[in-house]
RNA sequence: GGCGACGUGGCCGAGUGGCUAGGCAGAGGUCUGCAAAACCUCGUACAGCGGUUCGAUUCCGCUCGUCGCCUCCA
Protein backbone atom coordinates (compact mmCIF):
# COMPACT_ATOMS: atom_id res chain seq x y z
CA UNK A 1 0.00 0.00 0.00
CA UNK A 2 1.16 3.48 -0.48
CA UNK A 3 0.90 5.90 1.79
CA UNK A 4 1.44 9.57 1.31
CA UNK A 5 3.90 10.74 4.85
CA UNK A 6 3.19 14.15 5.92
CA UNK A 7 6.95 13.82 7.21
CA UNK A 8 8.34 13.68 3.89
CA UNK A 9 5.14 15.11 1.86
CA UNK A 10 5.57 12.01 -0.56
CA UNK A 11 3.25 9.12 -1.58
CA UNK A 12 5.82 6.11 -0.31
CA UNK A 13 5.26 2.57 0.06
CA UNK A 14 4.08 1.05 3.28
CA UNK A 15 6.66 -1.06 5.11
CA UNK A 16 5.49 -2.19 8.70
CA UNK A 17 8.42 -2.23 11.19
CA UNK A 18 7.24 -5.78 11.88
CA UNK A 19 5.76 -8.40 8.92
CA UNK A 20 2.32 -8.34 8.97
CA UNK A 21 1.41 -6.11 11.86
CA UNK A 22 0.64 -2.28 11.76
CA UNK A 23 0.30 -0.09 14.80
CA UNK A 24 -1.80 3.19 14.36
CA UNK A 25 -2.31 5.61 16.83
CA UNK A 26 -5.00 8.52 16.41
CA UNK A 27 -4.87 11.57 18.02
CA UNK A 28 -8.59 11.16 19.77
CA UNK A 29 -10.68 14.31 21.05
CA UNK A 30 -10.26 16.80 23.70
CA UNK A 31 -13.14 16.24 26.32
CA UNK A 32 -14.36 19.81 26.96
CA UNK A 33 -17.79 19.51 24.60
CA UNK A 34 -19.73 17.16 22.04
CA UNK A 35 -17.67 16.59 19.48
CA UNK A 36 -18.06 17.98 15.66
CA UNK A 37 -18.64 16.41 12.12
CA UNK A 38 -15.22 17.72 11.68
CA UNK A 39 -13.72 15.54 14.78
CA UNK A 40 -15.19 12.88 13.49
CA UNK A 41 -13.31 12.97 10.64
CA UNK A 42 -10.52 11.13 11.90
CA UNK A 43 -11.97 8.81 13.77
CA UNK A 44 -13.78 7.64 10.72
CA UNK A 45 -11.11 7.70 8.51
CA UNK A 46 -8.43 5.80 10.40
CA UNK A 47 -11.57 2.94 11.38
CA UNK A 48 -11.87 3.16 7.35
CA UNK A 49 -7.99 2.86 6.89
CA UNK A 50 -7.67 0.16 9.92
CA UNK A 51 -10.38 -2.44 8.23
CA UNK A 52 -8.35 -1.98 4.82
CA UNK A 53 -5.39 -3.10 5.80
CA UNK A 54 -6.96 -5.66 7.58
CA UNK A 55 -8.83 -6.86 5.03
CA UNK A 56 -5.24 -7.33 3.01
CA UNK A 57 -3.85 -9.25 5.89
CA UNK A 58 -1.97 -6.87 8.51
CA UNK A 59 -2.91 -7.55 11.83
CA UNK A 60 -3.22 -3.76 13.05
CA UNK A 61 -3.56 -2.42 16.05
CA UNK A 62 -5.70 1.39 16.26
CA UNK A 63 -4.49 3.37 19.82
CA UNK A 64 -6.78 6.40 19.39
CA UNK A 65 -6.68 8.53 22.97
CA UNK A 66 -8.80 10.59 25.09
CA UNK A 67 -7.26 13.86 26.56
CA UNK A 68 -9.10 14.56 29.53
CA UNK A 69 -7.28 16.55 31.14
CA UNK A 70 -6.54 20.08 29.61
CA UNK A 71 -6.83 23.69 29.85
CA UNK A 72 -10.05 24.11 27.72
CA UNK A 73 -11.08 21.25 30.48
CA UNK A 74 -10.36 23.73 32.85
CA UNK A 75 -12.11 26.39 31.34
CA UNK A 76 -15.33 24.66 30.64
CA UNK A 77 -16.00 23.47 33.67
CA UNK A 78 -15.68 27.10 35.34
CA UNK A 79 -18.32 27.90 32.93
CA UNK A 80 -20.49 24.98 33.90
CA UNK A 81 -19.67 25.44 37.59
CA UNK A 82 -18.45 21.83 37.57
CA UNK A 83 -15.59 19.86 38.52
CA UNK A 84 -13.03 19.40 35.41
CA UNK A 85 -13.59 15.66 36.31
CA UNK A 86 -16.94 15.68 36.17
CA UNK A 87 -16.34 17.24 32.78
CA UNK A 88 -14.13 15.56 31.11
CA UNK A 89 -15.80 12.37 32.31
CA UNK A 90 -19.29 13.73 30.96
CA UNK A 91 -17.95 14.40 27.47
CA UNK A 92 -15.81 11.64 27.09
CA UNK A 93 -19.07 9.40 27.52
CA UNK A 94 -20.49 11.74 25.37
CA UNK A 95 -17.85 10.98 22.81
CA UNK A 96 -18.41 7.03 22.67
CA UNK A 97 -21.26 7.10 22.37
CA UNK A 98 -21.49 9.57 19.76
CA UNK A 99 -18.49 7.74 17.79
CA UNK A 100 -20.34 4.85 18.68
CA UNK A 101 -24.02 4.89 16.80
CA UNK A 102 -20.97 5.35 13.88
CA UNK A 103 -21.14 1.76 13.45
CA UNK A 104 -17.29 1.59 13.07
CA UNK A 105 -16.55 -0.17 16.29
CA UNK A 106 -14.07 1.05 18.92
CA UNK A 107 -10.81 1.71 18.65
CA UNK A 108 -8.73 -1.42 19.86
CA UNK A 109 -7.38 0.84 22.65
CA UNK A 110 -8.56 4.07 24.07
CA UNK A 111 -6.16 5.15 26.54
CA UNK A 112 -7.17 8.31 28.78
CA UNK A 113 -4.70 11.01 29.98
CA UNK A 114 -5.26 10.86 33.31
CA UNK A 115 -4.77 6.85 33.74
CA UNK A 116 -1.08 7.52 32.46
CA UNK A 117 0.33 9.83 34.68
CA UNK A 118 2.91 8.25 35.77
CA UNK A 119 3.94 7.28 32.53
CA UNK A 120 4.12 10.96 31.58
CA UNK A 121 6.40 11.97 34.86
CA UNK A 122 9.07 9.36 33.89
CA UNK A 123 8.74 10.80 30.55
CA UNK A 124 9.71 14.35 31.88
CA UNK A 125 11.93 13.27 34.30
CA UNK A 126 13.90 11.68 31.47
CA UNK A 127 13.40 15.01 29.75
CA UNK A 128 15.03 16.66 32.29
CA UNK A 129 18.04 13.91 32.66
CA UNK A 130 18.82 14.43 29.66
CA UNK A 131 18.41 18.07 29.85
CA UNK A 132 16.37 18.60 27.09
CA UNK A 133 13.79 20.21 29.73
CA UNK A 134 13.91 22.06 32.75
CA UNK A 135 11.51 22.77 35.80
CA UNK A 136 10.67 25.94 36.84
CA UNK A 137 8.88 27.04 39.51
CA UNK A 138 6.95 23.55 39.38
CA UNK A 139 6.48 23.84 35.87
CA UNK A 140 8.72 21.53 33.39
CA UNK A 141 9.30 23.26 30.57
CA UNK A 142 10.78 21.27 26.95
CA UNK A 143 14.13 23.25 25.72
CA UNK A 144 13.14 23.69 21.64
CA UNK A 145 16.38 24.68 20.93
CA UNK A 146 18.10 21.45 22.06
CA UNK A 147 16.48 19.22 19.90
CA UNK A 148 18.09 19.64 16.28
CA UNK A 149 15.36 18.25 14.22
CA UNK A 150 12.51 20.76 15.56
CA UNK A 151 10.19 21.75 12.63
CA UNK A 152 11.18 19.07 10.69
CA UNK A 153 7.21 17.81 10.36
CA UNK A 154 5.69 20.79 10.13
CA UNK A 155 8.17 22.58 7.85
CA UNK A 156 8.23 24.99 10.14
CA UNK A 157 12.01 27.12 10.81
CA UNK A 158 12.28 28.15 14.56
CA UNK A 159 13.83 31.12 13.69
CA UNK A 160 10.66 32.20 11.66
CA UNK A 161 8.11 31.54 13.98
CA UNK A 162 6.30 34.55 15.02
CA UNK A 163 6.22 34.06 18.77
CA UNK A 164 4.79 37.39 19.54
CA UNK A 165 2.78 36.43 22.53
CA UNK A 166 4.74 37.93 25.62
CA UNK A 167 5.22 35.29 28.27
CA UNK A 168 1.68 34.68 30.23
CA UNK A 169 1.43 35.31 34.06
CA UNK A 170 3.50 32.46 36.19
CA UNK A 171 5.76 31.45 33.56
CA UNK A 172 9.71 31.37 33.43
CA UNK A 173 10.73 30.01 30.14
CA UNK A 174 14.15 30.43 28.77
CA UNK A 175 12.94 30.63 25.70
CA UNK A 176 9.35 31.83 24.18
CA UNK A 177 9.47 28.50 22.32
CA UNK A 178 9.83 26.02 24.61
CA UNK A 179 6.66 24.37 25.81
CA UNK A 180 5.24 23.13 29.48
CA UNK A 181 5.24 19.28 29.55
CA UNK A 182 4.48 19.56 33.41
CA UNK A 183 1.90 22.37 34.45
CA UNK A 184 2.12 23.46 38.32
CA UNK A 185 -1.03 23.30 39.69
CA UNK A 186 -3.35 26.21 40.17
CA UNK A 187 -6.24 26.58 42.53
CA UNK A 188 -9.26 24.82 41.46
CA UNK A 189 -7.02 22.59 38.69
CA UNK A 190 -6.91 18.75 38.97
CA UNK A 191 -3.81 17.81 40.45
CA UNK A 192 -1.41 14.88 40.42
CA UNK A 193 1.94 14.45 42.85
CA UNK A 194 5.39 15.17 40.74
CA UNK A 195 8.91 15.25 41.85
CA UNK A 196 8.38 19.05 40.88
CA UNK A 197 4.94 19.15 43.70
CA UNK A 198 1.58 19.06 42.79
CA UNK A 199 0.84 19.86 38.78
CA UNK A 200 -0.68 18.47 36.01
CA UNK A 201 0.48 16.81 32.34
CA UNK A 202 0.67 19.73 29.46
CA UNK A 203 -0.32 19.59 26.21
CA UNK A 204 1.13 17.23 23.62
CA UNK A 205 3.01 14.43 26.31
CA UNK A 206 0.08 12.55 26.83
CA UNK A 207 0.07 11.44 23.26
CA UNK A 208 4.24 10.75 23.43
CA UNK A 209 3.96 8.72 26.71
CA UNK A 210 0.43 6.63 25.37
CA UNK A 211 1.97 6.32 22.04
CA UNK A 212 5.21 4.49 23.45
CA UNK A 213 3.28 2.93 26.25
CA UNK A 214 1.21 0.78 23.61
CA UNK A 215 2.70 1.05 20.25
CA UNK A 216 6.72 1.14 21.31
CA UNK A 217 9.31 3.36 20.64
CA UNK A 218 9.32 3.53 16.75
CA UNK A 219 5.83 2.62 15.00
CA UNK A 220 4.37 2.90 12.21
CA UNK A 221 1.30 5.15 11.46
CA UNK A 222 0.31 8.44 13.96
CA UNK A 223 -2.82 9.95 12.24
CA UNK A 224 -4.52 13.32 13.02
CA UNK A 225 -6.21 16.19 11.69
CA UNK A 226 -3.68 19.15 9.33
CA UNK A 227 -4.10 21.17 12.45
CA UNK A 228 -2.21 19.22 14.54
CA UNK A 229 0.95 18.89 12.86
CA UNK A 230 1.88 22.21 14.48
CA UNK A 231 2.52 22.47 17.41
CA UNK A 232 1.03 19.07 18.55
CA UNK A 233 2.77 16.91 16.35
CA UNK A 234 5.88 18.60 16.03
CA UNK A 235 6.22 18.59 19.90
CA UNK A 236 5.54 14.85 20.12
CA UNK A 237 8.26 13.88 17.68
CA UNK A 238 10.80 16.47 19.60
CA UNK A 239 9.56 14.76 22.89
CA UNK A 240 9.60 10.95 21.82
CA UNK A 241 13.04 11.43 19.92
CA UNK A 242 14.59 12.90 22.71
CA UNK A 243 13.91 10.34 24.82
CA UNK A 244 14.16 7.18 22.38
CA UNK A 245 17.27 8.52 20.23
CA UNK A 246 15.54 6.91 17.44
CA UNK A 247 12.80 7.54 14.81
CA UNK A 248 9.30 8.45 16.61
CA UNK A 249 6.73 7.18 13.52
CA UNK A 250 7.61 6.30 10.19
CA UNK A 251 4.35 7.54 8.33
CA UNK A 252 2.42 10.51 9.51
CA UNK A 253 -1.05 10.67 7.93
CA UNK A 254 -3.07 14.03 8.22
CA UNK A 255 -6.18 14.06 7.58
CA UNK A 256 -7.96 17.50 5.75
CA UNK A 257 -10.69 20.03 7.54
CA UNK A 258 -14.35 19.73 7.36
CA UNK A 259 -15.50 23.06 5.64
CA UNK A 260 -18.76 25.30 5.98
CA UNK A 261 -19.12 28.01 3.70
CA UNK A 262 -14.77 27.14 2.67
CA UNK A 263 -14.10 27.95 6.22
CA UNK A 264 -13.06 25.52 8.22
CA UNK A 265 -15.06 23.69 10.69
CA UNK A 266 -13.79 24.87 14.53
CA UNK A 267 -15.28 26.16 17.44
CA UNK A 268 -13.42 28.88 17.85
CA UNK A 269 -14.55 30.28 14.44
CA UNK A 270 -18.34 29.39 16.35
CA UNK A 271 -19.33 27.28 12.89
CA UNK A 272 -19.42 23.60 14.11
CA UNK A 273 -22.16 20.74 13.75
CA UNK A 274 -22.45 18.82 16.38
CA UNK A 275 -22.10 14.80 15.66
CA UNK A 276 -24.89 14.06 17.72
CA UNK A 277 -27.33 16.48 15.97
CA UNK A 278 -26.12 15.33 12.47
CA UNK A 279 -27.14 11.87 13.71
CA UNK A 280 -30.73 13.12 14.95
CA UNK A 281 -31.77 13.98 11.21
CA UNK A 282 -29.30 11.31 9.25
CA UNK A 283 -28.45 7.72 8.85
CA UNK A 284 -25.00 7.19 10.46
CA UNK A 285 -23.92 5.45 6.88
CA UNK A 286 -24.74 9.08 5.40
CA UNK A 287 -21.85 10.68 7.04
CA UNK A 288 -19.52 7.45 6.01
CA UNK A 289 -20.37 8.33 2.75
CA UNK A 290 -19.86 11.61 2.51
CA UNK A 291 -16.74 11.29 4.31
CA UNK A 292 -15.69 8.88 1.66
CA UNK A 293 -16.52 10.69 -1.38
CA UNK A 294 -13.41 13.21 -1.16
CA UNK A 295 -9.94 11.85 -0.96
CA UNK A 296 -8.55 12.29 3.27
CA UNK A 297 -6.35 14.81 2.74
CA UNK A 298 -8.65 17.64 0.53
CA UNK A 299 -10.74 19.80 2.67
CA UNK A 300 -14.68 18.73 2.33
CA UNK A 301 -17.57 21.00 2.50
CA UNK A 302 -20.02 20.51 5.19
CA UNK A 303 -23.27 21.47 2.74
CA UNK A 304 -26.89 20.06 2.70
CA UNK A 305 -26.23 19.48 -0.99
CA UNK A 306 -23.31 17.41 -0.34
CA UNK A 307 -24.89 15.55 2.41
CA UNK A 308 -28.65 15.30 0.03
CA UNK A 309 -25.86 13.57 -2.21
CA UNK A 310 -24.48 11.14 -0.13
CA UNK A 311 -28.15 10.20 1.43
CA UNK A 312 -28.54 9.35 -2.59
CA UNK A 313 -25.80 7.61 -2.47
CA UNK A 314 -27.02 5.64 0.31
CA UNK A 315 -30.45 5.16 -1.30
CA UNK A 316 -29.28 3.49 -4.36
CA UNK A 317 -27.14 0.83 -2.45
CA UNK A 318 -30.66 0.10 -0.50
CA UNK A 319 -32.22 -0.37 -3.75
CA UNK A 320 -29.51 -2.62 -4.94
CA UNK A 321 -29.45 -5.12 -2.28
CA UNK A 322 -33.14 -4.79 -1.89
CA UNK A 323 -33.14 -6.18 -6.13
CA UNK A 324 -31.07 -8.46 -5.58
CA UNK A 325 -33.00 -9.84 -2.10
CA UNK A 326 -35.90 -9.85 -4.44
CA UNK A 327 -34.44 -11.61 -6.87
CA UNK A 328 -33.45 -14.14 -4.93
CA UNK A 329 -36.77 -14.66 -3.54
CA UNK A 330 -38.95 -14.44 -5.92
CA UNK A 331 -37.34 -15.87 -8.57
CA UNK A 332 -36.17 -19.42 -9.66
CA UNK A 333 -32.62 -19.44 -8.54
CA UNK A 334 -30.69 -22.01 -10.98
CA UNK A 335 -27.55 -23.32 -9.39
CA UNK A 336 -25.84 -24.34 -12.35
CA UNK A 337 -27.17 -20.81 -14.42
CA UNK A 338 -29.18 -22.94 -16.54
CA UNK A 339 -31.36 -21.12 -18.51
CA UNK A 340 -30.80 -18.00 -16.52
CA UNK A 341 -29.53 -14.86 -18.19
CA UNK A 342 -25.86 -15.50 -18.78
CA UNK A 343 -24.31 -12.07 -17.19
CA UNK A 344 -20.97 -11.77 -19.09
CA UNK A 345 -21.38 -8.00 -18.24
CA UNK A 346 -21.86 -8.70 -14.52
CA UNK A 347 -18.75 -11.20 -14.37
CA UNK A 348 -16.28 -8.80 -16.04
CA UNK A 349 -18.05 -6.15 -13.95
CA UNK A 350 -16.82 -8.61 -10.72
CA UNK A 351 -13.34 -8.49 -12.06
CA UNK A 352 -13.24 -4.86 -12.75
CA UNK A 353 -14.55 -3.39 -9.65
CA UNK A 354 -11.88 -6.03 -7.66
CA UNK A 355 -9.51 -4.71 -9.53
CA UNK A 356 -10.17 -1.26 -9.44
CA UNK A 357 -11.32 -0.96 -5.58
CA UNK A 358 -8.12 -2.27 -4.59
CA UNK A 359 -6.00 0.06 -6.67
CA UNK A 360 -7.42 2.80 -5.95
CA UNK A 361 -7.36 1.78 -2.00
CA UNK A 362 -3.50 0.59 -2.04
CA UNK A 363 -2.86 4.42 -3.09
CA UNK A 364 -3.02 6.43 -0.16
CA UNK A 365 -6.96 4.88 0.69
CA UNK A 366 -8.37 6.92 -1.88
CA UNK A 367 -11.57 6.20 -0.88
CA UNK A 368 -13.33 8.12 -3.89
CA UNK A 369 -12.31 5.94 -6.14
CA UNK A 370 -12.80 3.09 -4.49
CA UNK A 371 -16.41 4.25 -4.45
CA UNK A 372 -16.87 4.32 -7.87
CA UNK A 373 -15.08 1.30 -8.86
CA UNK A 374 -18.17 -0.04 -6.26
CA UNK A 375 -21.02 1.73 -8.00
CA UNK A 376 -19.13 -0.05 -11.09
CA UNK A 377 -20.31 -2.93 -9.67
CA UNK A 378 -23.78 -1.52 -8.36
CA UNK A 379 -24.73 -0.47 -12.01
CA UNK A 380 -24.01 -3.88 -13.54
CA UNK A 381 -26.15 -5.99 -10.31
CA UNK A 382 -28.76 -3.75 -10.96
CA UNK A 383 -28.35 -5.02 -14.75
CA UNK A 384 -28.51 -8.20 -14.27
CA UNK A 385 -31.14 -7.83 -11.75
CA UNK A 386 -33.20 -6.36 -13.88
CA UNK A 387 -32.63 -8.79 -16.12
CA UNK A 388 -33.47 -11.85 -14.37
CA UNK A 389 -36.14 -10.07 -12.63
CA UNK A 390 -38.19 -10.30 -16.03
CA UNK A 391 -36.53 -13.62 -17.29
CA UNK A 392 -37.92 -15.35 -14.22
CA UNK A 393 -34.42 -17.12 -13.33
CA UNK A 394 -30.83 -15.84 -11.95
CA UNK A 395 -27.72 -17.39 -11.52
CA UNK A 396 -27.18 -18.16 -7.70
CA UNK A 397 -23.41 -18.30 -7.99
CA UNK A 398 -23.15 -15.50 -10.10
CA UNK A 399 -25.49 -13.08 -7.71
CA UNK A 400 -23.91 -14.22 -4.82
CA UNK A 401 -20.70 -13.90 -5.92
CA UNK A 402 -21.60 -10.21 -6.85
CA UNK A 403 -22.94 -9.56 -3.76
CA UNK A 404 -20.17 -10.96 -1.67
CA UNK A 405 -17.80 -8.54 -3.52
CA UNK A 406 -20.23 -5.86 -2.78
CA UNK A 407 -20.79 -6.31 1.07
CA UNK A 408 -16.80 -6.81 1.47
CA UNK A 409 -16.42 -3.78 -0.57
CA UNK A 410 -19.25 -1.97 2.11
CA UNK A 411 -17.95 -3.39 5.09
CA UNK A 412 -14.02 -1.90 4.30
CA UNK A 413 -15.44 1.51 3.56
CA UNK A 414 -17.48 1.07 6.88
CA UNK A 415 -20.98 0.54 5.72
CA UNK A 416 -23.59 -2.51 6.25
CA UNK A 417 -26.32 -2.88 4.70
CA UNK A 418 -28.47 -4.84 7.28
CA UNK A 419 -31.93 -7.06 6.02
CA UNK A 420 -34.08 -3.90 7.86
CA UNK A 421 -32.87 -1.87 4.94
CA UNK A 422 -34.46 -3.88 2.47
CA UNK A 423 -36.74 -6.36 3.85
CA UNK A 424 -40.41 -5.89 5.04
CA UNK A 425 -40.75 -8.10 8.21
CA UNK A 426 -43.58 -8.12 10.62
CA UNK A 427 -45.93 -6.31 8.24
CA UNK A 428 -48.90 -5.42 10.11
CA UNK A 429 -52.03 -6.90 8.37
CA UNK A 430 -53.78 -3.81 7.84
CA UNK A 431 -50.81 -3.09 5.65
CA UNK A 432 -50.98 -6.05 3.65
CA UNK A 433 -54.71 -5.58 2.98
CA UNK A 434 -54.05 -2.06 1.74
CA UNK A 435 -52.06 -3.65 -0.75
CA UNK A 436 -54.98 -6.47 -2.08
CA UNK A 437 -57.05 -3.61 -2.13
CA UNK A 438 -54.73 -2.02 -4.18
CA UNK A 439 -54.24 -4.86 -6.43
CA UNK A 440 -58.27 -5.49 -6.59
CA UNK A 441 -58.82 -1.12 -6.99
CA UNK A 442 -56.30 -2.26 -10.21
CA UNK A 443 -57.82 -4.96 -11.31
CA UNK A 444 -61.23 -3.22 -11.67
CA UNK A 445 -59.28 -0.34 -13.20
CA UNK A 446 -60.23 1.90 -10.64
CA UNK A 447 -56.98 4.07 -10.09
CA UNK A 448 -58.46 6.80 -7.94
CA UNK A 449 -58.94 4.35 -5.37
CA UNK A 450 -55.93 2.02 -6.37
CA UNK A 451 -53.69 5.44 -5.80
CA UNK A 452 -55.18 6.44 -2.48
CA UNK A 453 -54.30 3.10 -0.64
CA UNK A 454 -50.69 3.55 -2.09
CA UNK A 455 -51.16 6.82 -0.38
CA UNK A 456 -51.56 4.97 2.82
CA UNK A 457 -49.51 2.94 2.32
CA UNK A 458 -46.88 5.67 2.46
CA UNK A 459 -47.97 7.29 4.91
CA UNK A 460 -47.73 4.02 7.22
CA UNK A 461 -44.05 4.61 5.79
CA UNK A 462 -43.54 2.41 2.87
CA UNK A 463 -43.45 2.82 -0.71
CA UNK A 464 -45.22 0.42 -2.75
CA UNK A 465 -42.85 -1.01 -6.30
CA UNK A 466 -44.89 -2.69 -8.41
CA UNK A 467 -42.19 -5.80 -10.29
CA UNK A 468 -43.28 -8.58 -12.63
CA UNK A 469 -43.24 -11.19 -9.70
CA UNK A 470 -46.21 -8.65 -8.64
CA UNK A 471 -46.49 -5.73 -5.65
CA UNK A 472 -43.65 -5.39 -3.08
CA UNK A 473 -43.09 -2.58 0.18
CA UNK A 474 -39.66 -1.19 0.34
CA UNK A 475 -39.32 0.72 3.61
CA UNK A 476 -39.06 4.41 2.90
CA UNK A 477 -35.99 5.97 4.07
C1' G B 1 6.31 38.01 6.98
C1' G B 2 7.35 32.32 6.88
C1' C B 3 5.50 27.27 5.56
C1' G B 4 1.88 24.44 2.82
C1' A B 5 -2.48 23.00 -0.06
C1' C B 6 -5.94 23.81 -3.76
C1' G B 7 -8.59 26.00 -8.37
C1' U B 8 -11.78 19.96 -13.18
C1' G B 9 -18.26 20.06 -17.13
C1' G B 10 -24.96 22.87 -13.87
C1' C B 11 -23.20 20.92 -8.84
C1' C B 12 -20.02 17.43 -5.93
C1' G B 13 -15.62 14.95 -6.97
C1' A B 14 -11.36 11.21 -8.78
C1' G B 15 -7.55 10.99 -12.27
C1' U B 16 -4.03 11.08 -16.36
C1' G B 17 1.50 13.52 -20.99
C1' G B 18 -2.26 11.20 -26.27
C1' C B 19 -7.12 6.20 -24.46
C1' U B 20 -14.96 6.27 -20.57
C1' A B 21 -13.78 8.15 -13.60
C1' G B 22 -18.04 8.02 -10.54
C1' G B 23 -22.25 10.33 -8.15
C1' C B 24 -26.14 14.15 -8.05
C1' A B 25 -29.17 17.31 -10.92
C1' G B 26 -31.17 17.93 -16.15
C1' A B 27 -33.17 16.15 -21.23
C1' G B 28 -35.06 12.05 -24.09
C1' G B 29 -36.32 6.86 -24.13
C1' U B 30 -37.64 1.51 -22.18
C1' C B 31 -40.88 -0.69 -18.43
C1' U B 32 -45.65 0.83 -15.73
C1' G B 33 -52.86 2.40 -15.68
C1' C B 34 -49.95 6.16 -13.18
C1' A B 35 -45.92 5.89 -10.06
C1' A B 36 -41.48 4.11 -7.69
C1' A B 37 -37.04 1.53 -8.68
C1' A B 38 -33.89 0.03 -12.52
C1' C B 39 -31.81 0.21 -17.39
C1' C B 40 -30.39 2.82 -22.20
C1' U B 41 -28.95 7.47 -24.73
C1' C B 42 -27.23 12.68 -24.30
C1' G B 43 -22.77 17.00 -21.83
C1' U B 44 -15.91 16.64 -24.96
C1' A B 45 -14.63 20.13 -18.41
C1' C B 46 -9.90 20.78 -16.52
C1' A B 47 -8.63 29.38 -13.40
C1' G B 48 -5.61 32.84 -16.81
C1' C B 49 -1.00 33.78 -19.52
C1' G B 50 3.54 31.98 -21.28
C1' G B 51 7.11 27.79 -21.90
C1' U B 52 8.82 22.45 -22.67
C1' U B 53 6.72 18.66 -26.14
C1' C B 54 4.82 15.66 -32.17
C1' G B 55 0.95 16.43 -28.45
C1' A B 56 -0.65 19.21 -21.74
C1' U B 57 -6.07 19.41 -18.07
C1' U B 58 -1.73 16.43 -16.61
C1' C B 59 5.47 18.86 -16.57
C1' C B 60 7.90 24.07 -15.70
C1' G B 61 7.32 29.46 -14.75
C1' C B 62 4.36 33.63 -13.78
C1' U B 63 -0.45 35.94 -12.62
C1' C B 64 -5.14 35.83 -10.32
C1' G B 65 -8.31 33.53 -6.74
C1' U B 66 -9.57 30.35 -2.44
C1' C B 67 -8.09 27.88 1.91
C1' G B 68 -5.03 25.84 6.00
C1' C B 69 -0.87 26.21 9.60
C1' C B 70 2.64 29.58 12.17
C1' U B 71 -2.15 30.93 19.02
C1' C B 72 -6.56 26.69 21.20
C1' C B 73 -8.31 23.44 17.32
C1' A B 74 -9.65 16.81 14.40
Amino acid sequence: MIIFNSLTRQKEELVPGEDGKVGIYVCGPTVYGYIHVGNARPFVFFQVLARYLRDQGYDVTVVENITDVDDKIIDRAREEGRAPEKVSRFYSEAYIQDTGRLGLGRPDIEPRATEHIGEIIALCQKLIELDMAYETGGSVYYRVQRFPGYGKLSGQKTDQMKHLEPPREGEAKENPLDFAVWKAAKRGEPVWDSPWGPGRPGWHIECTAMSLKYLGESFDIHGGGRDLIFPHHENEVAQAEAVTGGEFVRYWMHNGMITRKEEKMSKSVGNIFLLREFLKHYDPRVLILFFAATHYRNPLEFSTTNLEEAQAQLDRLRNCYWKMHSVIEETEIVPDGEGAPSGEYLKDAIVRADKEFHAEMQDDANTAGALAALFGLVKAINEYTEEASVAGKADAELLGEARDLLTRFLRIIGIELTMADFVETGLEAELLELVEAREKARDERDYAEADAARDRIREAGYEIRDTPQGPRLVKRK
